[in-house]
DNA sequence: GTGAAAGCGCTAACAT
DNA sequence: ATGTTAGCGCTTTCAC
C-alpha cells in the first residue's frame, strides 16, 4: 500500500541502493539517475519510513524537548531559539509536555524519548530526579537542564541565579529602599531560589541590612502566589518587592493594585526574567532580564559538542541583565 | 552495546519471541517467566527500540501535534487537553512548533511527522494548505485543525465563530453601544476573520446600525495591534470595541490605558478567548470565552473514532460562553 | 506455553 | 556508477 523503496527501485529499474543513495543525497550516481529517481519518486508519493532508516543506519540526529506547562512563560522563547540552533545543524527536534509534579509522567515521557533514540533530552522548567538521571545514563541518552539549575549531576545551562538574586537586591537598595521582599518558591527545597535567596541576603548583608522573616513569601512561580503575596505584605512595612518571575510579579502589582497600594511609590517592584510580559502591564515591570534566547541556542551547540564526550557534566552560565522600566 | 532483546533471550534462556510476548503484555506465557523476564529485562537496563519496534509491528499510535508559536495564548490549553485524552486511549504523542508565515518550513516539518508513521496530525493555529493537505492524503495520514476553522477540505474542530461574531456584537448592542469597533486580521484574507465579521456586520444590521468603515482595524491577533487599534480609535468616535484575541484586547486596554481613555466608562471592551489572561488585567477582560479543554479532547476522540473511515472530512463545532468581567 | 523463522523498509559494506 | 547482500531489532505467524 505505502509506496516504500522496492517500489522505486522496481518502477525505475535500478537497486535499492542506488534509490536510497539518492533520496539522501550520497553522491556515487549520475545527474541523470539522480533526476530520475527524484521524480518517479515524487510521482509515486513516496515517503521514507523513519523507523526503518534509523533502525538500519542505527543513526539518530533528532533531539528531545521535555518541558512542563509551568507558571512560567519563557518556555516558548528557549524552545524557539532550541530549535533554530537545531535547524542550523539539521537536527531534529521532538517535543513532549509533562505535567507538574507528577514524576510517573515524566518517567514515561522521558521512557518514551529514549525507545525513540534520541540522542539528547532537553530539560526546560523542569528536571529529571537522581533515579531518571540514572536511567538516562544507562540509556547512553545526554540530558541537559535549561534554565533552572540543579544540584543534581547534570548539565545545564542558566543564569547565574546567586548573582541574579544579588544584582536586583542591590538595585533595589542602591535606589534608596531597605525593606525588600522576596517571593518565591520554596527557600529550601528549590535549587535556583536558594541560589537567588542566598544572593538576596548576602546583598542586605554587604549593606547592613537586617533581614525580617515576613519580608519573604515562599510560594511557587505562579501569578496567584504575587497576588497572594501581596496581600500579606499590606501587614508589612515593605518598600520594595523581587518577585522571582515575571508571573509572580504580574500578580503583586495587580493584588498591590486592588489593595489600592500604589506601584511604585510605596513599593517598589523587580521582577526576575523579563519576557514580554513586563512591557504588557501598567506600569511596566523593571526587571531582571535573563537571555533566553541565548539559552537556547547555547545548549543546542553544548550539546553537539559534548556529542563525542558523552555524559561530562558541564555548567554554562548566560549573562542576564537588569531592565529598569516603571515599577522601580 | 545497547541491551537488546535477544540479549534477555540469552540470559533467560528462551526465545526472543517470549521475552517480545512478555515485554508487551501479550498474554500466552506463564506468569513464572513474566516474572523472570521483566526482572531481567529491569536489570540489564533495556529500552525497547521503538523504530525496530514499529517496523516490525507496522503499528502507529502515536498522533502529531504541529502548532506555531503564534501571538495567541491558547496552544497550551488546547495541547494539555490533547494530551490528556490522548494519554487515556493509550495514544503517544509528539509535538512540533512551526514558525509564523514559513510554508518552507511548515512543509518540512508534515514530512517529519509522515516520515514518522503518526496515524493523525493536528494543526493548532495553524492550518495546512491545500498542497499540504493533499501531500497528507497521498502518505495517509488524517489531518485535523482545531480553533482554526479553513474552507480547506480539512477536518476541524473550533467554535462557531459566525456566532462568535455575532453574539460580541449584541452582547455590547444590547448594553447600549451603538458605535463598535472590530480588531482582527484581515476580513477577506482570514478565515476565521471573516466568519466573525459576518456575525458582526450581521447583528450590526439586525439592529438597524450602520457600519463605518473607520469601525474596523486589520491587523493580526497580536498584543501590538491591539496597541495600535486603540491610538487609531482616538480619531473615531468608537463607544465600544471587539477585540478579537486576548493579547489583542490586551493591547486595545493598554493602549486607551495609557492614551488616557477610560476603559469601560469611555469605551466598552470585550475579548475573543477568554483565557486566564482575561482575570489578570486591570480591569479584567469581558469576554467571549472559547472551551479549548474541550477542544483539544473532542479532537482526540474525533480523531479515533475516523481512524476507520480515513480521510472523512468532519467539521465539530464546540459550544461558547460570554464572561462579563469589567470591561463592559 | 514456547520456539523457529520470516520479514518490516531501509542502509551500508563490499563487489563489480 | 550501480548492484548484491547482509543485517538493524523487533514482531508475528505457524509449528510444536
Amino acid at each position: 500500500m505505502k509506496v516504500k523503496i522496492s517500489d522505486i527501485a522496481k518502477a525505475a529499474d535500478i537497486s535499492t541502493a542506488s534509490v536510497s543513495r539518492v533520496l539522501n543525497h550520497q553522491g556515487g550516481y549520475s545527474q541523470a539517475t539522480a533526476e530520475r529517481i527524484t521524480k518517479i519518486a515524487d510521482e509515486m508519493g513516496y515517503f521514507k519510513n523513519r523507523s526503518a532508516s534509523d533502525l538500519a543506519s542505527r543513526s539518530n540526529n533528532t533531539i528531545g524537548i521535555i518541558y512542563t506547562d509551568f507558571e512560567t512563560n519563557f518556555n516558548d522563547l528557549i524552545i524557539r531559539n532550541t530549535m533554530l540552533e537545531a535547524k542550523q545543524h539539521h537536527l531534529d527536534v521532538i517535543l513532549m509536555i509533562a505535567q507538574q509534579n507528577d514524576p510517573a509522567g515524566l518517567t514515561k515521557i522521558i521512557r518514551d524519548m529514549i525507545e525513540r533514540r534520541v540522542f539528547a533530552l532537553q530539560f526546560i522548567s523542569t528536571h529529571p530526579s537522581p533515579q531518571m538521571i540514572e536511567m538516562l545514563n544507562r540509556a547512553n541518552v545526554f540530558p541537559q537542564v535549561i534554565g533552572d539549575a540543579t544540584n543534581h549531576t547534570v548539565s545545564s545551562v542558566s543564569s547565574d541565579d546567586y548573582e541574579i538574586g544579588y544584582q536586583a537586591t542591590s538595585y533595589l537598595i542602591n535606589h534608596g529602599h531597605q525593606r525588600i521582599g522576596f517571593v518565591s518558591p520554596s527557600v529550601t527545597r528549590d535549587y535556583v531560589t536558594r541560589l537567588r535567596f542566598s544572593g538576596y541576603q548576602r546583598a542586605l548583608d554587604d549593606h547592613h541590612l537586617h533581614f525580617k522573616a515576613d519580608w519573604l513569601v515562599e510560594e511557587n512561580y505562579s501569578y496567584q502566589a504575587g497576588l497572594k503575596a501581596a496581600n500579606h505584605y499590606q501587614q508589612t512595612d515593605i518598600d520594595a518587592v523581587i518577585g522571582v518571575s515575571d508571573e509572580v510579579s504580574w500578580g503583586l502589582l495587580n493584588g498591590f493594585y486592588d489593595a489600592g497600594c500604589k506601584v511604585p511609590d510605596q513599593v517598589a517592584l523587580i521582577s526576575v526574567d523579563g519576557t514580554q510580559l513586563c512591557e504588557q502591564t501598567r506600569p511596566q515591570l523593571s526587571s531582571v532580564t535573563q537571555d533566553f534566547a541565548s539559552m537556547g541556542k547555547t545548549a543546542v551547540r553544548q550539546l553537539i559538542d559534548n556529542r563525542a564526550t558523552p555524559h561530562q557534566v558541564t555548567t554554562l552560565t548566560v549573562p542576564f541583565k537588569i531592565d529598569a522600566r516603571q515599577t522601580t
